[in-house]
DNA sequence: TGATATTTGCACTATTGTTGCATGGATCTG
DNA sequence: CAGATCCATGCAACAATAGTGCAAATATCA
């Protein structure tokens, strides 16, 4: 499947795509890092904080993002990539928080490694986060 | 050094052996989970929530236990071995959490393997969580 | 004992996340 | 196209968790 618009992007993953969907996804595809709701906040100040927090909610449950919580109090969302079905531990991947900028960083090449859990334990989903100082920030 | 009581416990964290500081810990000490501070709210319905609250943050800032944000919203408590600085990775140890019972486990005896960050990314802490079913609950 | 420092309790505040309900626009069906 | 239906949006309110300011109580020290 070949995606180049975000228009089919939503719609491979069965989301309508309205105008202030396809907008917050341009938006998470320009982003270098994690995005929270209140950055969407502040970048679409003129739209209701609910209809943002329910395009999150909305790509999240069709899987086009995934959900990172890092240390920093607030949850943080990025694109999957394009065939990501978020299973554990194939498409779970290290993130990185900067304590100093307070960015969120995905390092989707940095796969995590099969624990050895115990007897019956079942993993289905990991969340596994870094936290120190990220190389723009200053020693 | 030698840790026979709750006091000693506290004395060696430079924590003042208060006694809601040893009721807190004995139950620490007692519990197979992680815990939450609405959990010592339930526990100790006598005491205010803030007294709770600052137990907790004290014994953080002492290292006499250690954070953990799972899934769940709500940040959990769980003591940390006796000599431990909570220090990456040496310290940081795997978390998992069950979306059943909604327990929080800690499995200290699995390491986090050291990750290959790119360049002048330097971590300082870590947070490892795998959800899924515990052993306890059926499947 | 009196002075000083620490701990606790109460009342508020802040932030994040979430839901109910009414409205408006899009989509479907005949 | 008209009417019915469905879905997205906006507004308001709520809930849960986390955190602070300040004064009273208690412990510690000289
Ligand atoms: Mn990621
Ligand atoms: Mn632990
Ligand atoms: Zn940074
Ligand atoms: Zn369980």
């Amino acid at each position: 499947m070949n995606i180049n618009t975000s228009e089919e992007r939503l719609k491979a993953r069965n989301i309508q795509p309205t105008a202030m969907r396809l907008r917050v996804l341009t938006y998470l595809v320009e982003s270098q890092a994690a995005i929270s709701l209140s950055d969407l906040e502040k970048k679409f100040s003129q739209a209701d904080r609910t209809t943002l927090f329910r395009t999150l909610k909305t790509y999240l449950e069709h899987g086009l993002v995934h959900q990172i919580n890092d240390a920093s109090g607030t949850t943080k969302y990025a694109l999957c990539a394009e065939n990501c079905t978020c299973t554990y531990p194939d498409d779970i991947h290290l993130h990185f928080y900067c304590s100093s900028c307070e960015q969120t960083y995905c390092f989707p090449h940095l796969g995590i490694p099969e624990f050895d859990l115990p007897e019956n334990f079942k993993p289905a989903r990991g969340n596994f986060v870094i936290t120190g100082q990220c190389s723009s920030c200053p020693a």
